[in-house]
DNA sequence: TTAGGGTTAG
């Protein structure tokens, strides 16, 4: 080992640290063994004996150090066990020597651990400028000053301090040295993961100002930024400016991440035909052009570029299958899904587990976690590899059906393969444990991820205390509300939420009301959660005195719960002004929210407001279903306001939307009925609505839609106000005949007709098959049979 | 260099 004196000086150290004997070193351990020294003593080596090192030793030391940088780097760890922080002079020593050996990684974790310790005792820009004055010779100088500003740019930028980070980059230029472009780079592309698009912009533009030669990663992550801002103009002008493959890749992701597939598609074709893009690159934004297809709803362009991308000799790209698949999965359209991983089988793609997970996803999401269980049994069984996030949708699948027990079996099972649950996969299960209201295994949870290093984050503590809440258990929630706190998760707006409206559940309202009155900051979220807090605790008329303070919009499930409280109360107009709050908002309320509220209204007659309502959803793009353009056809009808139930009624169909039976039988009925004196007198109303009623007859007829009991009633009740029994007595034999099981309705307008017209053994036999099908006792009928054939007789002797 | 999983429901 060759000597020098700072080997010398270190094994002293080492000595001391065992004993604390003489040496100039001493002081140094004796500062952790306060003990041994009065305060005046300890003063004493603080000032003297340290700053005399650092002033003299440490300088003259360290530089010593220059061919030996791991020594030096040891040097100084060992002064800072010692409590000892050297001074800036001191690391710029270390730098230097650092950067002359090249040895980048140590700079970095050096400057990382600079930055981080608040007691240095300097600024980091009084570092770069000691570094910057004290090296004479130029090219060394600058060759430092570039590598220690890229080192502390990219150690800020990993501890988040964008600020800090750019003025690194500021000062070394007021230095006469050029920002290293690689450190630069990497800021850019930090700020755009962390969605600090303008600044990029604003960054890049300052230095090119000051002169910075940037490359070609530098216009393709400006591209970047410039896509996500959806400026794909200002994108499309820079690539001119450095017009590399690379930056040409990073816009075709912009553009069909901006809903331009078909732009990208066209560029591609361009690039290929000039032979610039070819082999992984040109996979690579097939790929892209996928997921952009996808995105837009395409799939039949997003198929047909993967049997593109097969017939360029890529084979089946998994990836961009599994970006179909996942398209087809989230609108749960999982016919399609299926299909789709049904042919590529066929082709031979070997499904991963991540399309695994997307249509385990699928079947859940469509409520149909049962089925999502065998298939994650089927995958397994064909030796597809699950992951964690295969197992973690198999434990939701388990928790919401109430099974965790067996989801708790799965969580071993998956550690058994030697796959370590995250805390997410943690988090569900604690959520299972919550829904089952076992809140003490939930608990038990808690601590077995603790215990296996896994530490739980805001999403896992927002479940176990809603959980907490919604089984009563307050004082719980309270406690771990300040355990958060202590372990600095900071509760958001979703913790108070899930506190507030659980605790409701439990119908502990009070607890939730001082609950929401303890907090200190009381955000527009938390008053929505206690309106909805209130309605699940059936207090939706305090619910409704709340809401009306609220003068912002609020999330659409408040609305949502506390309207539909409202209509159960019978608070019609109350439910109303919540739907005409909505709307002032611009909360899009839901198709049955406004269904609901229209069929309410229409339920008391109230067509004007219905109709307005009406019109408003079809104002905002909401087209109403076939079950309100019934109701409200049948509301038009009711009020003999003919006009304007046909109008719906086309309306409707211009929209697509098929009549069902019901719509074309209160249509037949109420133009049946158009004759007043259910007679045939000739009247121009009753010609009218005999010939609508044979119009809709026969549409009804060609529709295909097989008449039900009502319909049937509906037409034997009209033949027999005509008097035309035989044609009502047919319809009833059909109606039988079809399957279909007369009503009591059914029964009676034939059997009063019957009687009516002195038809008294029809209506006899017809009384008694009626009172055996409805368990109905005959005497029920006996006056009117006699006084049917009473009439009968009188009719006979011609009085 | 690409993907998929966990918190506010009725």
């Amino acid at each position: 080992m060759r000597f020098s004196p700072t080997f010398f000086l270190l094994s002293q150290l080492r000595l001391t640290r065992r004993a604390a004997t003489s040496s100039r070193f001493y002081a140094v351990s004796a500062l952790n063994n306060p003990n041994n020294l009065s305060d005046s003593e300890q003063q004493q080596v603080n000032h003297l004996n340290l700053s005399k090192l650092t002033e003299y030793g440490l300088q003259r030391l360290l530089n010593s150090t220059r061919d030996d940088p791991n020594l030096a780097l040891s040097f100084l760890r060992q002064l800072k066990e010692h409590g000892v922080s050297p001074n800036v002079n001191a690391y710029a020593t270390l730098v230097r020597i650092l950067t002359s050996w090249g040895l980048d990684r140590k700079l970095d974790s050096v400057l990382v651990e600079l930055i981080k310790n608040e007691e240095r005792g300097f600024s980091v820009m009084d570092l770069i400028e000691v570094i910057g004055e004290e090296e004479a010779e130029e090219d060394k100088r600058s060759l430092v000053l570039i590598r220690v500003s890229g080192a502390l740019v990219k150690a800020y930028v990993g501890l988040g301090m964008f600020d800090e980070a750019i003025d690194v980059l500021f000062q070394s230029k007021r230095l006469d040295c050029v920002p290293d472009i690689k450190a630069c780079n990497f800021l850019m592309n930090r700020l755009i993961e962390f969605g600090k698009i303008g600044m990029v912009v604003a960054l890049f533009k300052q230095l090119k100002q000051l002169g910075l030669c940037a490359n070609e990663y530098t216009y393709a992550i400006v591209v970047k930024a410039l896509c996500r801002k959806g400026d794909l103009e200002g994108a499309a002008m820079l690539l001119l400016e450095s017009p590399s493959v690379f930056a040409y890749k990073t816009f075709i992701d912009g553009l069909c991440v901006n809903g331009e597939t078909e732009k990208a598609v066209v560029l591609i074709g361009e690039m290929i035909d000039m032979n610039v893009l070819a082999g992984d690159d040109l996979r690579t934004v097939f790929g892209m052009v996928v997921r952009g297809f996808c995105n837009e709803m395409k799939m039949e362009a997003a198929e047909s570029v993967i049997l593109e991308m097969e017939n360029n000799g890529f084979g089946l790209d998994v990836y961009a299958c599994s970006a179909v698949i996942d398209r087809y999965c989230k609108s749960m359209n999982l016919p399609e899904a299926l299909g789709f991983l049904d042919k590529i089988l066929g082709k031979g793609l070997k499904v991963n587990c991540v399309i695994v997970s997307s249509i385990l996803q699928c079947y859940c999401k469509m409520d149909m976690c049962l089925e999502a269980l065998e298939k994650f049994n089927e995958f397994r069984d064909m030796n597809i590899f699950l992951d964690r996030v295969c197992y973690n949708v198999a434990f939701d699948a388990l928790s919401k059906l109430g099974r965790v027990e067996e989801a708790i079996e799965l969580l071993q099972e998956m550690k058994d393969k030697g796959i370590v649950p995250d805390v997410i996969n943690y988090t569900t299960l604690i959520d299972g444990y919550c829904l089952q209201g076992k809140v003490v295994d939930a608990l038990d949870l808690i601590d077995e991820m603790i215990g296996n290093g896994t530490s739980p984050d805001l999403i896992t503590y927002n479940v176990l205390v809603s959980g907490l809440a919604r089984n009563g258990h307050e004082e719980a929630v309270l406690e771990i509300y300040e355990r958060m706190k202590a372990e600095g998760l900071k509760p958001n707006a979703v913790t108070d939420n899930v506190i507030i409206e659980g605790l409701c559940f439990a119908r502990k309202v009070k607890e939730a009301e001082d609950f929401f009155m303890s907090l200190e900051q009381k955000c527009p979220e938390n008053k929505a959660s206690l309106v909805k807090g209130y309605c699940e605790s059936g207090l939706s008329k305090k619910a409704y005195k709340l809401f009306v303070t609220l003068e912002y919009p609020l999330r659409k499930s408040v609305y949502i719960k506390l309207f539909f409280s409202l209509c159960i109360e019978g608070c019609l107009d109350k439910a109303h002004a919540v739907l005409k709050r909505m709307w002032a908002y611009r909360v899009k309320p839901g198709r049955s929210m406004c269904g609901k509220m229209i069929g309410a209204l229409c339920r008391l007659n109230n067509a004007i407001d219905a109709q307005q309502l009406f019109d408003t959803m079809v104002e905002r793009g909401l087209i109403p279903d076939l079950f309100t353009y019934t109701i409200m056809i049948h509301t038009y009808c009711r009020l003999n306001e003919l006009q304007k139930a046909e109008s719906l009624f086309e309306d409707m169909k211009q929209r697509g939307i098929k009549p069902d039976v019901v719509t074309y039988t209160v249509l037949l009925d109420r133009y049946l009925n158009l004759d007043p004196e259910h007679h045939e007198t000739g009247s121009v109303q009753g010609e009218v609505g005999k010939r609508k009623a044979s119009e809709v007859l026969r549409e009804f007829s060609a529709s295909g839609i097989r008449l039900d009991v009502i319909s049937y009633t509906v037409l034997i009740d009209r033949q027999c106000k005509m008097d035309k029994l035989e044609q009502a007595a047919e319809l009833f034999d059909r109606m039988i005949d079809s399957g279909l099981e007369p009503d009591i309705v059914a029964y009676t307008a034939l059997i009063s007709s019957y009687f009516r017209k002195g038809y008294i053994d029809k209506a006899v036999t017809l009384v008694t098959e009626l009172s055996k099908k409805y368990n109905i006792p005959t005497e029920h009928f006996e006056a009117a049979v006699k006084r049917a054939a009473l009439k009968a007789k009188r009719f006979q002797n011609g009085e």
